[in-house]
DNA sequence: GTAGGGTTACTC
DNA sequence: GAGTAACCCTAC
């Protein structure tokens, strides 16, 4: 790129969290225009605030800071009934911390340390094995089966799949990626003895030949073993969607306990301050 | 005008 | 090398 990068500012930020609390997310025109915040965003296009919107909303789940680095990959310790006043505030990356992190609360899968993204994308282009590659979509949706990953994976995935390939590790067909021909031994065309097992593990072994009875039976039983994984990863996804929808009407309860409160005390003629929290 | 994918520069 | 932030491009 030609323009060096121009980091965002405290205040900027700041100004764009304060326009968003004002006019909504996705109004960056109206933002970017209003009086209030003109004069900070001046130096800053309605897409600007777009990107640095967006990337504040994935900072709150978990990745902001490059200080951090940790993936947010362990269990939650807040508390189903947050403070109220991080319950009022809009601004991504204090809304999630308090109270939402129904993605920062996803826990892989057996408790251990999750893959690396690389081996993730290896692993789906592995198993996907389209000849003429799996496009992004397809590779994401696979990991999303299988794994449990950043809301930032998404983009991420852009410039993984390109560094892989720019590193020969996997190779880029148009808009789609597939592994090297060195990995396509795995899946060689060789005729089966069995075509009535047309499982994805039949096609990982397929480079043995299946010519011993004692192969037969391995084979059968890797077939075996890979369904029960993947209604295993079936359950477990169910399982995950159950627990984040649940956590989201508790979240919505204690949302709308604290908005009677409110509402209550402005009915007695009360003064009700809602107040930032501004730490992490 | 906005959303989302893609690219590049930067930090660690 | 991995991951993130800022910027660019394109479709709607």
């Amino acid at each position: 790129m030609g323009a060096p990068k121009q980091k965002w500012t405290s205040e900027e930020e700041d100004a764009l969290r304060a326009g968003v609390r004002k006019h909504g997310a996705g109004k960056w025109r109206t933002i970017q225009k209003d009086p209030e915040f003109s004069p900070v965003l001046s130096s800053r296009s309605n897409i600007d605030l777009k990107d640095k919107w967006r990337n504040l909303s994935f900072s709150a789940s978990g990745l902001g800071s490059s200080k951090v680095r940790v993936p947010r990959i362990t269990g939650p310790t807040s508390s189903p009934s947050p403070s109220a006043q991080a319950l009022l505030l809009p601004a991504p990356n204090k809304v999630t911390e308090a109270t939402l992190p129904a993605d920062a609360e996803k826990k892989p899968q057996d408790g251990k340390t999750p893959p690396k993204y690389g081996v993730m994308i290896m692993e789906a282009l592995s198993e996907l094995n389209e000849p003429n590659g799996s496009d992004m979509a397809a590779i994401l949706r696979f990991i999303e089966e299988r794994h449990v990953v950043q809301p930032t994976f998404r983009r991420f995935l852009t410039s993984k799949l390109r560094r892989l390939a720019d590193s020969n590790k996997i190779v880029k067909i148009d808009k789609s990626y597939r592994l090297p021909d060195s990995f396509a031994t795995r899946t060689p065309a060789p005729k089966q003895k069995d075509p009535s097992k047309p499982s994805k593990v039949s096609k990982t072994i397929g480079l043995f030949t299946a010519s011993s009875p004692a192969l037969e039976a391995a084979m059968a039983a890797a077939v075996k073993v890979a369904d029960a994984e993947a209604k295993a990863h079936d359950a477990h996804d169910q399982m995950m969607e159950a627990e984040r929808i649940l956590k989201m009407a508790e979240d919505t309860e204690s949302l709308l306990t604290i908005a009677v409160e409110i509402y209550d005390r402005c009915l007695r003629g009360e003064i009700t301050t809602i107040v930032a929290q501004r730490d992490v």
